[in-house]
DNA sequence: TCAATAGTTTTATAATTATCGAATTGAAAA
DNA sequence: TTTTCAATTCGATAATTATAAAACTATTGA
């Protein structure tokens, strides 16, 4: 991973709001439940961020290879990229 | 570590040279060579910034518990702090 | 078909910040 | 004590960005 990509990953993250949907996204994928779930409209609810403010988040974190979003009818789902938190896990790991 | 603490840590390493400058510091602290290298002095010839921004950015390295500095006298000397990157890295290690 | 709902795009704005030049501090060397 | 050198602080500026309001798209359901 080169520098650039790194650092878009890392200003994805240093976003506290951003970062908070990002840890959502996480904890809904890693629990399996509410698969279905419409995030961008749940999270709206849960966070006080009004709907184009988290679309925005959204396209950060796809733009950085964290998430993918996926349509489901009216329904955006998100999901983790798995790889990409490996890859910057070996960045900042200390060999 | 809160969300606070964490997205600080995201930024500080969000700007390119800013974390170019932080790889610099940490081989240099894992070669241990040239333990008392003059870091801003050196980093200032390596990189194409000028003395102030990299002092900006030290700070900001600093603020967020990365590194920490020492004055030996003239010269400034930089220490990664292992533990933060360590805290860093659990929160991004998936579980 | 029409109304409601989920999400996006566009536009604008306020806040943050990376950067530099100039001035300043503080230590070493002459 | 001067002068020089490393680094910081201050002030200004250009660029980025988080956010919201308004308008728009697309899908579902009545």
């Amino acid at each position: 991973m080169d520098t650039k990509k790194i650092t878009k990953i890392m200003k994805a993250l240093s976003n506290p709001n951003r970062f908070e949907i990002f840890m959502e996204i996480l904890k809904s994928n890693q629990s399996r439940y509410e698969k279905e779930e419409c995030f961008v409209y749940n999270i709206m609810e849960k966070f006080n961020i009004g709907a184009p403010t988290i679309s925005h988040h959204l396209k950060e974190l796809s733009n950085a290879d964290l998430i993918s979003t996926e349509r489901k009818g009216k329904y955006l789902i998100a999901h983790i990229n798995t790889n990409t938190l490996k890859e910057i896990s070996n960045v900042i790991n200390l060999k």
